[in-house]
DNA sequence: CTTACTACAGTTTTT
DNA sequence: CTGTAGTAAG
C-alpha cells in the first residue's frame, strides 16, 4: 500500500500515544489497517492483542473486510476489532465473576428504558413521552460521566433534577436487581471495574497491547476514562479523529477529548492528515467553505490535487415527489451516459422518513437500491417478539420481555390478572415471573387466570428447559409451540405482508443458524450472546450481499460517515430539515458539519436538491432554502433557476411552532 | 377478556 | 399521512 509521509509517520509512531487528525478522504482507515499490519508485521505484536475500536457496526465491519484482503483470515478474526459497547460487552462477560453477575442478564434496548422508566416515574412525571425522554438523556449522561445515583443525589440542584435522580435510583435498582444491563452499562461496568480493581485492569491490559480508535471526535466522557484505563504504563495508542466530522454531541460526544489528550499526555504526538484523496477540488473547496463557518479547535488544510472537476448542482423542486422523480432521472441518464454502476450513486437525507418516497419511485422505475437503516429486520414487529421470547426464556427475571410475551398469542390473560400480578409482584419485591409461580398470588386471582397463567408457566417452563439444546432450536420449539404463523396469518390481513412476516421469520431463524456455524473456531456462541449481539446490531445481514449486488445507495447522512460514492446526491436542504427544526435554535454548527460530512462523501460529482412546497402530517409547508447553500461557493454551483430570496419572516408554521415547544420545554 | 374504533402524536441522528 | 395508544362496546 502506498502511504504518504503524514500517513507514513502515522503508521511508524507506536511509541507513545498517537493522536492522528485526520480530514476526510486522507485515508483514515487506509492508515489504521496499515498501522495494525505493521505492528504484526514489523514490531512483534501477536493479533490478538490488539484492539481496534470503532463507534458503529458498520465501521466495525468494513474494517474487518479491509483487514481480512491484507492478511490470513485466521490472523485477522483474532483482532479486537468492535464497536466500544461490543468491547464492553465482551469485557463484561468474560469478568462475571469479578462483577458480581450472573451470565444470563438481558440487555434493554431504548424501548425497554422508556418502558420501565415510565413506570417508575409515573408517580412523578406527568404522562409525556418527551419529558421520558429526557428522562431518559439525564440517566444515560450521569452515567457517561461516571455517576452512580447516590453521587447524582448528592450533586443535584434544582426539584426536577431530584426527580431525575430519585428515578435514577429506581431504575438502577431495578436493573441490578432483575439482572439487567442498558447500553451505557456496557461502557460503565468495563470502566468501574477497571478503576477499582487493579488486577481486572492489569489483565486487560496484558490482553489489549496496543489499542486503536477511530472517530476519537466521537468518544464521550466515560469512553475517553475508558481508553486511559486500558492503555498500559507505556500508552501505546492511536486515535484518530476529525472534529469537524463530530455528529454524535446528541449522544453525548465530547469534540473536547482531542484537546483534553494534550494535557494528559504531555508526550501525545500529533500528526496531520491533510491531503484529500477522494474528491474533486471543487468538492473539496465547497466543504471548505462550509465548514469554515464553525469554530475549529485545530487549524486544519484539506486539499486535493485531483482535478477540479464539473460543477455542483442545486436542483430546486416542486414537492418531495417531484424531487425524488428528479433525482432518479437524473441517475438513470448519467448511468446510461457515463456506464457506471448503480452502486456509484448514493442519496443521502437528514431523517429516515425521507427515504419512502424514494424507494417509491426507484421501485416505480425498476432502480435497484439499498437502504442502510438500522437494520431493518430487527426492528420488525414479529422479530421483536420472537427476541422478547428469547430473552425470557434466557432471563425469566426480564419482567420487560415477560409483559410482552405474556398474551401474544392470546392466552386469555389480559390487563386485570396482570394488574393484580404486577401489583403483587411489585409490593413483595418479586419478578413478575416468580410471582406467577407463588401460592400467595393465587388468594388473589380467579381461578380462570389461574388456570391460564399456570398453563403460560407450564409450558415456558419447558422451553426453559430446552436451553441446553441450540438456539436454533430452542427458537423453532417456541415458534411451533405458540403457533406463530398461524397467529400472524390470522392477525394479518393484508397477504402481501403476511407472507413478507412469515419470510422474515424463516430469515431469523436462519441468521441464528449461519451465526452458531460461522464461529465453529472458538466455542459456540450460546442463547444469550445471540440476544445481546442482536440488540446491540452486531450482526452480519447476510440477506443481501451489498458487495456483488448492483444498488443505488439510500442512508442516513449519520450513516454516511466513513463511506465514498462517485456521485452524491444530498436532498432536502431545507431550513428545518438541514438544519433540523430542533437544531436551528441553538446547534447549527453541528447540522453544518452532518452537511459537510455529506459533501465530502462525494468523489465527483455532487447534486443538491430542495422542495418549494413539502407534505407533512397532512399540512402544506413552504420552506426556506438551507442556509448552508447560501454559505459554499457561488461561483461552483449551477442552481436549476434563479431563486428569489423570500423575506425569511415568513417562517412556516410547523418551524415555528416546533421551535416554540423546545423553548418551553 | 377481546375487538374495534377514535384520537392523537410524531419523525434526528445510534449503540 | 401513518402508526400507536387509549377507550368503549361486545
Amino acid at each position: 500500500m502506498y502511504l504518504n509521509i503524514n500517513q507514513t509517520e502515522a503508521v511508524n509512531s507506536i511509541k507513545g500515544p498517537c493522536l492522528i487528525l485526520a480530514g476526510a478522504g486522507s485515508g483514515k482507515t487506509k492508515v489504521i489497517i496499515s498501522k495494525i499490519i505493521y505492528l504484526i508485521n514489523n514490531c512483534g505484536y501477536q493479533s490478538n492483542h490488539i484492539a481496534a475500536l470503532t463507534f458503529t457496526n458498520k465501521a466495525a465491519q468494513e474494517m474487518k473486510n479491509r483487514i481480512s484482503e491484507q492478511i490470513c483470515t485466521t490472523e485477522s478474526k483474532k483482532i479486537i476489532i468492535s464497536t466500544f459497547h461490543a468491547l464492553g460487552m465482551k469485557i463484561i462477560r468474560s469478568e462475571l465473576k469479578t462483577l458480581g453477575m450472573k451470565s444470563n442478564f438481558s440487555l434493554f434496548d431504548e424501548q425497554d428504558q422508556i418502558m420501565l422508566l415510565k413506570e417508575i416515574s409515573l408517580k412523578y412525571l406527568k404522562e409525556n413521552k418527551n419529558s421520558l425522554k429526557t428522562l431518559l438523556s439525564f440517566i444515560s449522561n450521569w452515567k457517561s460521566k461516571l455517576l452512580t445515583p447516590m453521587q447524582v443525589l448528592k450533586l443535584v440542584k434544582s426539584k426536577l433534577e431530584r426527580i431525575f435522580a430519585d428515578c435514577y435510583k429506581k431504575y438502577d435498582n431495578y436493573l441490578r436487581t432483575c439482572n439487567i444491563l442498558d447500553f451505557d452499562d456496557l461502557i460503565f461496568l468495563p470502566t468501574l471495574l477497571f478503576k477499582n480493581n487493579l488486577s481486572a485492569r492489569i489483565r486487560w491490559q496484558k490482553k489489549i497491547r496496543y489499542l486503536l480508535v477511530d472517530e476519537y471526535q466521537d468518544t464521550n466522557e466515560i469512553q475517553y476514562e475508558l481508553i486511559k484505563l486500558l492503555s498500559n504504563s507505556d500508552n501505546n495508542f492511536t486515535l484518530v479523529g476529525d472534529d469537524d466530522q463530530s455528529i454524535y454531541s446528541w449522544r453525548g460526544a465530547r469534540p473536547q477529548n482531542i484537546l483534553l489528550l494534550k494535557e494528559d499526555y504531555p508526550t501525545l504526538q500529533v500528526i496531520k492528515m491533510e491531503h484529500n484523496y477522494r474528491s474533486s477540488q471543487r468538492i473539496l473547496k465547497a466543504a471548505n467553505f462550509l465548514i469554515a463557518n464553525n469554530p475549529h479547535i485545530f487549524k486544519k488544510n484539506l486539499f486535493s490535487e485531483l482535478d477540479y472537476g464539473s460543477k455542483i448542482k442545486v436542483s430546486i423542486t416542486e414537492n418531495e415527489e417531484h424531487e425524488a422523480k428528479k433525482v432518479v432521472k437524473k441517475i438513470i441518464s448519467h448511468h446510461r451516459i457515463h456506464h457506471t454502476t448503480y452502486n456509484d450513486y448514493a442519496i443521502l437525507y437528514r431523517s429516515n422518513y425521507q427515504c419512502r418516497i424514494l424507494e417509491k419511485i426507484l421501485l416505480h422505475n425498476h432502480i435497484p437500491y439499498h437502504i442502510s437503516s438500522s437494520f431493518s429486520l430487527l426492528s420488525r414487529p414479529e422479530i421483536k417478539h420472537l427476541i422478547s421470547y428469547l430473552r425470557f426464556v434466557v432471563n425469566p427475571n426480564d419482567n420487560n420481555a415477560f409483559l410482552k410475551i405474556i398474551n401474544l398469542p392470546s392466552r386469555q390473560i389480559g390487563s386485570v390478572t396482570l394488574n393484580k400480578l404486577t401489583t403483587w409482584a411489585k409490593k413483595n419485591k418479586k419478578s413478575f415471573f416468580d410471582a406467577s409461580i407463588d401460592i400467595e398470588l393465587k388468594k388473589i386471582l380467579t381461578v380462570r387466570s389461574i388456570n391460564n397463567l399456570e398453563k403460560f408457566i407450564f409450558w415456558i417452563q419447558s422451553i426453559i428447559n430446552l436451553v441446553e439444546l441450540t438456539p436454533y432450536d430452542v427458537l423453532d420449539n417456541i415458534v411451533k409451540d405458540i403457533k406463530y404463523e398461524k397467529w400472524i396469518y390470522k392477525n394479518t390481513i393484508d397477504p402481501n405482508i403476511r407472507t413478507c412476516k412469515i419470510n422474515n421469520i424463516s430469515i431469523f431463524s436462519k441468521w441464528i443458524k449461519d451465526m452458531l456455524k460461522g464461529n465453529q473456531t472458538d466455542t459456540p456462541l450460546n442463547l444469550s450472546q445471540i440476544i445481546t449481539k442482536f440488540t446491540l446490531r452486531d450482526v452480519i445481514d447476510n440477506t443481501v450481499d451489498n458487495h456483488d449486488i448492483d444498488k443505488v445507495q439510500l442512508m442516513t447522512l449519520h450513516a454516511s460517515k466513513g463511506l465514498e460514492f462517485p456521485v452524491v446526491f444530498i436532498i432536502g436542504m431545507e431550513e428545518g430539515i438541514l438544519p433540523h427544526y430542533s437544531a436551528i435554535a441553538d446547534n447549527v454548527d453541528e447540522e453544518r458539519r452532518l452537511a459537510y460530512v455529506g459533501i465530502t462523501r462525494a468523489k465527483k460529482e455532487l447534486f443538491f436538491s430542495y422542495c418549494k412546497k413539502r407534505y407533512q402530517y397532512g399540512e402544506t409547508l413552504y420552506p426556506q432554502p438551507s442556509r448552508f447553500l447560501f454559505e459554499l461557493p457561488q461561483n461552483d454551483l449551477i442552481w436549476t433557476e434563479n431563486i428569489q430570496i423570500k423575506n425569511t419572516n415568513q417562517l412556516n408554521i410547523l418551524s415555528l411552532k416546533k421551535i416554540l415547544k423546545k423553548q418551553f420545554f
